[in-house]
DNA sequence: TCAATCACG
DNA sequence: ACGTACGTGATTGAG
């Protein structure tokens, strides 16, 4: 028989600590749960024990016999964020079957300390889980102590411990009574510290059978003196470092049986706290959770399984299907139809009826790949779950199931997705017309899918011979430049290693002021920015980088993912961003360098094929003229109205002085002020970026807000409304929670704030782009022209246009981003045509 | 798997 | 007193 006797306080610390912060979606806390129960769910799985008792603190603690130790030291200080976890824990637990233990004036490894012997006394194998090193004095025979780490849990059998320390567990009270413990407020011997407090007890064992004998020892004088000034300090602090192990508890341990887990309930605690990944491991699954949260949205679904042919299909008006790239399940009402004909798919998508799916995008894939349009897609329903809450990684139909509460027909089998979908959709339905996102739905996002799709499935060329060469040239940039680092270093090592380039730069040739450390040396670029001077490895090191960057990212990473017809298909994610931007992947199209010659060399490779050209147009600051728009105030909107540079209009503006007056300086200085506007602006930043004290920065951002008042006006309101609602809304309803702003740290809170002003901006200027995309694909089918929108870059949108309609494709996507939507300031457009992108940008 | 770094808007 | 601007993705080294 085993029991299994584990720390609550201890391993529920270590749990919040080691997890970073995690929140359902009406702001609580969850990390700490989620850590516990992994190390618990291990443990019960490795040991399998017969028993179970998780042993806390007394919530209000009078500890008649010892100090308070070192979690409990910081107890006046425990964050919000956990302490609102431990109720939940001891109700999840409880409903696991698992006993909690605690008692009035005794600390959780008392409790332990007397279940183990209490395990002793019965003949039954015990194991104390617990973070806390003071229990190991516990360890015998027949008492394991398991330590929790990163690495592994360490078992420490006495053996173990014996290997570790070089003396028995039980001598660990004898080593505290000697050297103390600080955080335990345990004071030892003064003096005497861990080596010399670990030979003694190797030698002596108990501090009893040491102060017996020390004194005709051959010890050193000084150690004698202190040992005899410290002697009633020793057996004080052994007694407090004591565990006790007669508390007054049930100590039977037929009354720590594990009980029958209450599934139900177990279920709808973890789906209200968002904690599937949970319901997962202990085999709970989500449908129960939604039995018990809205029963009433259960029915049973019989299915007929039918064959697909073309007149069923012209039968369909209102149909719900999922279609992995070669199986298509189509669900009308009581029947399943079923197909792996790619001609009856095709059917299927071009016919009229109304149809909701899982996932979509794929799916318009299929369709461009055979040629037919897959019309009356009504809803995606990965789309649905990203406008409720764009912050989760998975909107699978089981999951959104669990998070709405929908009855998931995990019964129903391999049709499960299939039969749920209907249900969930009206559920998603309901909830983004609540939240007002109805629009946003329909009219952007929906369509939006369709222009990624045909995106995706067009392409971009690549001049594969060019990437090649250019890889080549980098091999011997490369090759160059470590050589120069090695012959200056005086040996070989790793550049790419940041922890030995520190050792090397900061330790070998001692460069100064290696003043960033976090879990080593910073070597950043803007460190070795500002080492240049010191030593030429540093250039050469930058140099090193930013080819080998280059080379990785770049040159391979894109070699490695040119498709058969010479084209690089990316991937645009349309659930990812917290703003309603689009990201780009595999590769990620949206960061090709740029900034610097050598980098923008990479984009002569992507180019038109033969008889085409690109189109590439890009917004002006369009963040700040959303910015501008959203806050209408009056100065800025006569600077962008002025159509001059906004930056040299912010100048003058802010300066008072006229516009020619302004120097390239106070241009650039206002510059970094807009762009610190948009992000929501810190003085320290701003004054590391533009090289001025904190001070002058804080004038310049005082100077700013004051010329442009509703700016500041518009910030603030954002920011409290922010605050109220915990969360913010872009000019077309997408909206965002903000769950820092509810956050007891501070840092966290000023991180929410500064979310809370950008993302309306940087979110409004995403949902203007996409609506540009679907008018200008809109329009290029309309037209008829032979050209095809291939890249998105968050600004910038790229067309590759047959020669003979170029022109007009390039008035037409100018025209269209600028005409996107009424603002209060214009937006601004540059287009640009050319052979390759890098030709194309102007 | 995570941290560090750096590419983009 | 604290840490230090918003949003992404890919690669590398190291545990």
């Amino acid at each position: 028989m085993k029991f299994l006797a584990i720390d609550g306080n201890s391993i529920f610390y270590r749990a919040f600590y080691g997890i970073k912060l995690l929140s359902n979606k009406n702001g609580v806390f969850t990390n700490a749960i989620f850590g516990f129960m992994n190390i618990y769910l291990k443990n019960l799985a490795d040991l399998k024990p017969d028993y179970v008792a998780v042993a806390f603190d007394t919530p209000a603690p009078t500890f008649r016999h010892k100090a308070v130790s070192s979690y409990k030291a910081n107890r006046k200080s425990m964050p919000p964020e956990l302490a609102q976890q431990f109720p939940l824990i001891k109700d999840l637990l409880k409903l696991m079957g698992v006993r909690i233990i605690d008692c009035e004036g005794y600390e959780a490894d008392d409790i332990l300390g007397t279940l183990s012997k209490s395990c002793t006394d019965n003949g039954i194998e015990c194991y104390i889980l617990t973070g806390d090193r003071d229990s190991l004095q516990l360890i015998d025979e027949n008492v394991t102590v398991i330590l929790p780490s990163n690495k592994g849990d360490i078992l420490y059998t006495p053996q173990k411990f014996n290997e570790d320390y070089g003396f028995p567990p039980a001598n660990l009270i004898d080593l505290k009574a000697l050297m103390g413990d600080s955080s335990d407020n345990i004071s030892g011997v003064n003096g005497i510290g861990e080596k010399t407090a670990s030979a003694l007890v190797k030698e002596y064992g108990t501090i009893e059978n040491l102060y017996a004998k020390y004194a005709d020892s051959d010890l050193t004088k000084s150690v004698k003196t202190k040992l005899s000034n410290g002697a009633d300090s020793a057996k004080e602090s052994k007694w407090l470092a004591t565990i006790i192990r007669d508390a007054p508890i049930d100590k039977s341990p037929e009354n720590y049986r594990i009980g029958e887990p209450d599934t139900a309930k177990i279920s709808k605690m973890l789906t209200e706290l968002e904690m599937y990944k949970l319901l997962e491991k202990l085999n709970i699954s989500a449908v129960e959770s939604e039995k018990a949260i809205i029963p009433e949205a259960y029915e049973p679904v019989e299915i007929s399984e039918k064959d697909l042919t073309d007149d069923v299909i012209s039968s369909f008006s209102n149909v719900s299907y999922i279609f992995d790239g070669e199986h298509l399940f189509i669900r009308d009402g009581d029947f399943v139809y079923k197909t792996d004909s790619a001609e009856l798919i095709c059917r299927f998508f071009e016919s009229e009826c109304n149809k909701i799916t899982d996932e979509a995008k794929p799916h318009y894939r299929f369709a461009m790949a055979h040629g037919v349009n897959l019309v009356n897609l009504k809803s995606d329903l990965s789309i649905c779950g990203y406008l409720l809450n764009n912050s989760a990684t998975d909107y699978s139909t089981e999951h959104l199931c669990a998070e709405y509460g929908v009855h998931y027909y995990s019964e129903n089998g391999e049709y499960a997705d299939l039969i749920s979908l209907d249900r969930l959709e009206k559920k998603l339905r309901a909830e983004i017309e609540k939240e007002g996102m109805t629009y946003l739905l329909d009219n952007i996002e929906m369509p939006l899918t369709e222009v990624l799709a045909s995106m995706e499935h067009t392409g971009i060329e690549v001049n594969r011979r060019g990437v090649e060469d250019f890889g080549v040239h980098l091999s011997e940039l490369i090759e160059e430049t470590q050589q120069m680092i090695y012959d200056d270093v005086g040996h070989e090592f790793n550049i790419s290693s940041p922890k030995q380039l520190g050792v090397v730069l900061f330790e070998e040739l001692g460069l100064p002021s290696a003043k960033k450390t976090k879990s080593g040396y910073s070597t950043n670029a803007e460190v070795l920015e500002n080492l240049r001077e010191y030593s030429p490895v540093v250039d050469n090191v930058l140099k090193y980088r930013q080819y080998t960057k280059l080379k990785s990212t770049y040159v391979a990473g894109l070699l490695d993912k040119i498709a058969d017809d010479g084209r690089i298909h990316t991937c645009f994610r349309q659930t990812e961003t917290r703003t309603g931007r689009i990201s780009s992947t595999e590769p990620n199209m949206q960061n090709i360098p740029v900034r610097t010659e050598l980098g923008s060399q990479m984009r002569k490779f992507f180019v038109a094929e033969k008889g085409k050209v690109l189109v590439d147009a890009d917004y002006s600051q369009i963040e700040l003229r959303v910015m501008a728009h959203l806050c209408g105030d009056e100065n800025m909107i006569a600077a962008f109205n002025s159509g001059e540079d906004i930056h040299t209009m912010t100048a003058s503006q802010v300066f008072d002085m006229p516009a020619i007056m302004v120097t390239h300086e106070m241009r650039s200085n206002a510059k970094a002020v807009n762009f610190g506007i948009i992000y929501g602006i810190g003085a320290f930043s701003l004054s590391k970026d533009i090289n001025v004290s904190v001070a002058e920065a804080k004038k310049y951002i005082a100077d700013y807000l004051a010329k442009y008042p509703k700016v500041k006006q518009f910030m603030d309101d954002t920011v409290e409304n922010a605050v109220k609602s915990g969360t913010v809304s872009t000019m077309f309803g997408r909206k965002r929670r903000i769950p820092e702003l509810s956050s007891s740290n501070k840092i966290l809170q000023a991180s929410g704030k500064r979310i809370a002003m950008n993302t309306p901006v940087q979110g409004t200027a995403a949902d203007l782009i996409k609506i540009a995309m679907i008018n200008v694909y809109r329009r290029l089918k309309a037209e008829n022209l032979q050209a095809k929108l291939i890249l998105q870059v968050h600004d910038e949108l790229i067309i590759e246009a047959d020669i003979s309609c170029a022109e007009k494709c390039a008035e037409l996507l100018k025209s269209e981003m600028m005409n996107v939507y009424k603002m209060k300031v214009p937006l601004s457009v540059d287009v640009n045509t050319g052979e390759s992108w890098y030709d194309a940008k102007g």
